[in-house]
RNA sequence: GCGCCCGUAGCUCAGCGGAUAGAGCAGGUGCCUUCUAAGCACUUGGUCGCAGGUUCGAGUCCUGCCGGGCGCGCCA
């Protein structure tokens, strides 16, 4: 019986005991069933009792009592037993809890996979670095962290689009176009230009694709470095970020928004809807009417829309293809976007609190000797993506980024994180799935197959550390969603090393496969299917993180 | 000054209002003629920044302080 499955029981449960009278409350739609820390406490535990104890207007204990009449009825329960103010702490009976081994063991990729999303079509916008340089350390942590969570959303059954808004328009783009000419020409770049060695490569593949250009007149020129170095730029993006393992869906440019009239219908809606207003000289979004410090310019003095203004366009543009729910990653140094914002959809006529999502990650600083690496790109001291990835691999990185809570900055030691010592997680986990992996080749080799899944008697698992990996098991697909709904994918590594360290601690304590001339017994046979399980959840909760589950290491 | 994030073991960090606050690393002691020792067992280590409040119950929620990070342009 999986906790889900123990969930409705209880429910059912409070639902016989009001039908009988033993109980007058509103039966619950959901109730809270977990895991107690303390193994004494039972394989599951639920406060039910503590919540309705008010509205029955009656102690705890007794409503707990109440309940527990019913479940001991539940043939698929052992025994209940009234604890503390009033939990009530299940343990299921013998067989009960094997069969979850059978059951992820069945459902294979589909485990963990629920509906708890279902329905919901999203759109996700992360990294969206500019094309002005290579990604760097710290777009790589949303690169991470957005692909583990559109992995997690999908898992939850939500539709996700993963998309990057290319910044190439504007005055960045012009500084950067303006560097490539004056480093094709020999010339230093200008004092507001990019610096970087790429600037240099990028320079010269646009030379090679464009030969006599520099003959050409200098403005022509500069249209040209602009054009092809915004794609070349691009491509490297493009490419750096397939062999991090993460891919988009759409890479969205805002010169279409520009060259589509989009940004003067967006700012016609906003004229509509009464929010704009002019005032020297310029026109303004009066997002102080939703909560925003200051309003905001969406069209300067001198003709120019603002930034802003193609945020609004973006915006609207998201909503009209359809998605329900526009949720974008931010690094902590955008921060103080979040309220023009929720200001712009609210000023819409949308409700910022359903249609826009906005996550705020803290961010990524580093450290070289223990002191903080200061990083500019005009000078081009940065660690890149592909830096990282060079120094510790795409899963150590991937691992290292994603198992951090988003609120946290993180600091990186590079040289702690280039001497590939084994402080690092991910090895723990892998290593537990490549352990499994050797068993059950091993055990193929034994010529031991896993066999019908009817043939398993699951009731012979009862070893202690068996009932704790089965729990563990048991908890994958809550761990999921529960992560997908928080928008927090650091769970699940979490969730994966103490998972890990379950089975190692299985491993020590239950041989699974005959020694020297021994015969296999059928609980050979169940321990092959709870190793194969285990297998299961390490490798769907490593892929939701993008990170691979070795089997041999 | 205002807004957001953080403050939990020596270090790095988990902990969606639940029971005795956890993990890894670091320190100490043991376990490989047996399925991968990148492992396991035992052990050392805590005023959950401080002070109030909310309630059956607060590391978690609210308020105020203290300390650190980031942000507050007709830049992008």
């Amino acid at each position: 019986m999986t906790p889900e499955q123990l969930r409705d029981v209880v429910r059912t449960a409070v639902a016989a005991a009001v039908d009988r009278g033993a109980l007058s409350v509103e039966v619950p739609g959901e109730v809270v069933v977990e895991r107690p820390k303390n193994p004494e406490h039972g394989d599951y535990a639920t406060n039910v009792a503590l919540r309705l104890a008010k509205p029955a207007g009656l102690p705890p204990r007794e409503v707990a009592e109440r309940i527990a009449e019913e479940l001991r009825a539940h043939p698929g329960i052992a025994s209940v037993d009234i604890a503390g103010p009033g939990f009530l702490n299940i343990t299921l009976a013998q067989g009960a809890l094997g069969r979850i081994a059978v059951q992820a063991v069945t459902a294979g990729e589909g485990y963990g996979h629920t509906a708890v999303l279902a329905g919901q079509k999203l759109n996700l916008e992360f990294v969206s670095a500019n094309p002005t340089g290579p990604v760097h350390i710290g777009g790589t942590r949303w690169a991470a962290v957005g692909d583990a969570l559109a992995r997690l959303l999908e898992t939850s059954g939500a539709e996700v689009t993963r998309e990057y808004y290319l910044n190439d328009a504007g005055a960045q783009i012009d500084r950067f176009a303006r560097s490539l000419l004056a480093v094709a020409h020999g010339r230093e770049v200008p004092a507001d230009g990019y610096a970087g060695s790429y600037i240099g490569e990028i320079a010269a593949q646009v030379l090679a694709a464009e030969p006599g250009l520099l003959d050409r007149p200098e403005d022509e020129q500069l249209q040209v470095f602009r054009k092809r170095g915004v794609e070349l730029m691009v491509a490297e993006i493009r490419s750096s970020l397939a062999a991090f393992g993460v891919h988009f869906d759409v890479f969205f440019s805002e010169t279409t928004l520009h060259q589509s009239g989009a940004l003067e219908k967006a700012v016609a809606r906003l004229r509509e809807q009464g929010h704009v207003y002019e005032a020297d000289g310029a026109v303004w979004l009066r997002t102080t009417d939703f909560g925003d410090d200051k309003d905001r310019v969406l069209v300067k003095a001198d003709g120019e829309p603002t930034y802003f203004a193609a945020d609004c366009a973006y915006y609207l543009d998201k909503r009209a293809r359809g998605f329900d729910r526009v949720v974008i990653m931010l690094g902590a140094d955008h921060s103080g976007y979040v309220g023009r914002y929720k200001a712009l959809v609210a000023a819409a006529g949308d409700d910022p609190d359903e249609h826009l999502e906005i996550l705020i990650g803290q961010l990524v600083n580093l450290l070289r000797n223990g002191e903080p690496v200061r990083m500019s790109k005009r000078a081009g001291t940065v660690v890149l993506l592909d830096d990282l990835v060079e120094a510790i691999g795409v899963d150590a990185a991937r691992y290292a980024l994603a198992r951090a809570s988003v609120d946290q900055q993180i600091d990186i030691d590079i040289d702690l994180w280039t001497r590939r010592t084994n402080d690092n997680p991910v090895f723990y986990v892998q290593y537990a799935h490549a352990r499994i992996s050797s068993v059950l080749r091993n055990a193929a080799d034994l010529g031991l197959a896993l066999g019908e899944a009817a043939d398993v008697d699951a009731s012979l698992l009862t070893h202690e550390r068996e009932n704790d990996l089965l729990r563990a098991i048991g908890e994958f697909p809550r761990v999921i969603s529960s992560a997908a709904e928080l928008r927090a994918p650091h769970r699940v590594a979490r969730y994966l090393e103490e998972l890990a360290g379950t089975y190692h601690r299985f491993y020590d304590a239950c041989r699974v496969l005959p020694r020297g001339d021994e015969e296999a017994t059928p609980l050979t046979t169940a321990r092959l299917w709870l190793c194969a399980a285990t297998a299961v959840v390490l490798r769907n909760g490593l892929g939701v993180l993008g990170v691979s589950a070795p089997e041999r290491m």
